[in-house]
DNA sequence: GATGAATGAGGTTTCATTCAT
DNA sequence: TATGAATGAAACCTCATTCAT
């Protein structure tokens, strides 16, 4: 996920006449709002979200943002459609690279982790929806069924792995999933309770290959036969 | 300045109504409030949390609250502190329990789940807390040393498995302290995400204990030598 | 932490009502807005001033207060820099009026007695803003310098005054002026107190006159040389 | 005036037992209130006057303000009634001291002055009843006729000194009196706005000195037949 | 006499949203 | 398309006052 990156592009457009108004441009405006709220949804949260902060960041008048997206609600499902589209798709080309189960285990884990890393609004936004109960994705069907091919990906790894001899037998490839989510995740939506219970800043680059090692470490050293 | 004249009425009618009480039961009054903000600041977060919401839950009059708590902020900071004492005071009595330091370290992965399994307001006010970048939690100097007793028995612990020769060497207490919380944590704190794209109820008994298990095979397989 | 779980039902239902305009002049409402200001905070101070009245004086929704002026303090700053503004304009067309130094000295002191007559909101504003130790004009640089050339006008007179023979010499500036205001200021101010302890009605057009005679008798008596 | 230390008599007997709270002295407890109170309302005036304040400058419970004043208002005209009861009895003593005209008025213009001086809560308080336009006062029968005979006095003394040659003629007692109380009066109720635009600190002892040779001149001066 | 708990009313302010241009 | 004025609802909090002990 790259968001304040998507618009640039597009902004590109926008050197015109200049008529009054910064940008005569609707859909660099658009991309400029979705990449604001992206921002202050992640950062605050939905109910921390301000409108009026998004509109700030996007450097637009305020209804612009109800005439694209209706009200907060439907920007804020329109923020997270785009980055879980832009989570599987950091994913999708990863899957098919690897002919080695333990390099291809190994690369999605790592790539996991640098995912959360590279795209901090990931994390505010899931823990956005799953605080609003994952109200606003269970209505998406896109978002649905987004996941099923790379839980096959998993499945199909651990299946070459065990019959190679280099895997355990018997992994569930759902908890699998979820554990290998759970360590970077939560090592970074935690990091500032963290930061103060453990007296450390998780957020060096040092700390950040650190923390890689070791969870490459804890997946790969489980999955040992 | 535009001429105007005095008002025609004079203020100064201060005399307002006269209340009447019910309860009468200070100690018991307050614990309700803050049980009350507990699951109120957990399901909601700081920000969707409201005071009016606390007291409704509470049965109260809405300015007990200040008198008691000051305010909202405050309310929350003791909110906080009493779920980080109580998580703590969870994790104390199974740290002196078992000398055998597989079964400590066994101990400790299932109690921390548990933990979070039994205590649903711990994530919803950890997630809290993190949104807001742990700022009421850094001047709280109980919760910033609360931890450093568990760090130093799952060294220990790490250590003892070492000499015996059952656990692998070089394992850091930091990374493994985390990682033993995420595996936890990030299942149920995204469990409604999750269900979503991964079709299943993560709450179930049954799913619970599948998950419990699975933790424990994940670190106790990584700490194999 | 006691246990409770999730709240039953979620929040973000943020639809509002859909309002219906009436005026559309914002800056007809905006000088609405501050006039009502001005009479509400002068008859009943800063602190007995309620932004609701204004409201209702101004015939305006409570919230354009917030668009035009952002809250109660920087709106009381607007209503006392304009009255400010107006007191000295109020002079500044009789400073350049008068080459004779008695007319020039009569001049200002009926100038600033019927000024405060004529401003009924002036004292009340210099009251509210004493009573708050001048802790808004004291940032206000268009109000700190205000009085500079009132003050070189008043020492200019002075000197020719004693030149001409006609004032007594070695008369400071500042004390006459501060004289000068405290004659009119103290009897409308306090009017109604004086009203009370003197058994008169101060505020006849008859009074007023006499209270006009009296100080110009008691300043020009007092620079007799 | 002199509170804030009426209540130091009655202070030393409160050296006794001390059961568990503070005061067990009931006119040491009211004095107290009465002290505070006219403090805080003479620096914030009626409406900025917290009556949580005066407890907590009082150092007793609030209930005991009910029970000893009744309520907010009561409480205030408490305080004004003492408060112009020891303005009236510091004049008192000045009356009858001099048989010669000038000095009596001179005693009456320093005394005016340094009775502000020394009791900064008569001004304050006189702000805030005339904000109220001396709705209290007015009921006072106390008060109402507490000036007549410094009215008397002073026209007395202004017929003494025209008949010895000394004073001009014709001059209203009343508003003489007022300009007396003007000069003083505006000087210290206003000196923070005066302060910011003319620059000076007027309550240096310095300062003031040389505003009551400044008043006692102006009004001498105009007095000069 | 003294205390602290409890109450109701209302004040300032924020915020999502819509109307009018 | 874009703008700013206008609106209603509700949030947090303060404060004077009274009840119960």
């Amino acid at each position: 996920m790259t968001h304040g990156g998507l618009s640039k592009a597009s902004a590109m457009k926008t050197l015109r006449a200049a008529p009054k108004t910064i940008a005569r441009d609707p859909l660099a405006t658009k991309a400029r709002i979705l990449n604001a709220a992206t921002k202050e949804f992640a950062s605050r949260g939905y109910d921390g979200a301000r409108v009026g902060a998004v509109v700030k960041r996007a450097r637009c008048n305020i209804n612009l943002v109800y005439h694209y997206f209706g009200n907060k609600e439907k920007l804020f499902i329109a923020v997270i459609e785009r980055a879980y589209a832009d989570i599987r798709a950091h994913h999708k080309d990863m899957e098919l690279r690897n002919a080695d189960p333990e390099d291809a285990m190994r690369g999605l884990i790592v790539s996991t982790f640098r995912m959360f890393v590279d795209s901090p609004e990931a994390i505010g936004l899931l823990v956005s929806e799953n605080m609003h109960r994952a109200r606003h994705i269970k209505n998406s069907l896109l978002i649905v069924s987004m996941y099923d091919a790379l839980l096959d990906f998993i499945r199909e790894t651990l299946d070459r792995g065990v019959a190679k001899g280099v895997f355990r037998r018997g992994v569930d490839a759902t908890d699998l999933f979820i554990s290998i989510n759970a360590e970077g995740y939560f090592y970074l939506s935690n990091r500032h309770t963290l930061g103060v219970i453990l007296h450390q800043d998780f957020m060096t680059e040092e700390r950040l290959r650190q923390r890689e090692t070791f969870i490459t470490d804890v997946i790969m050293g489980f999955l040992r036969p």
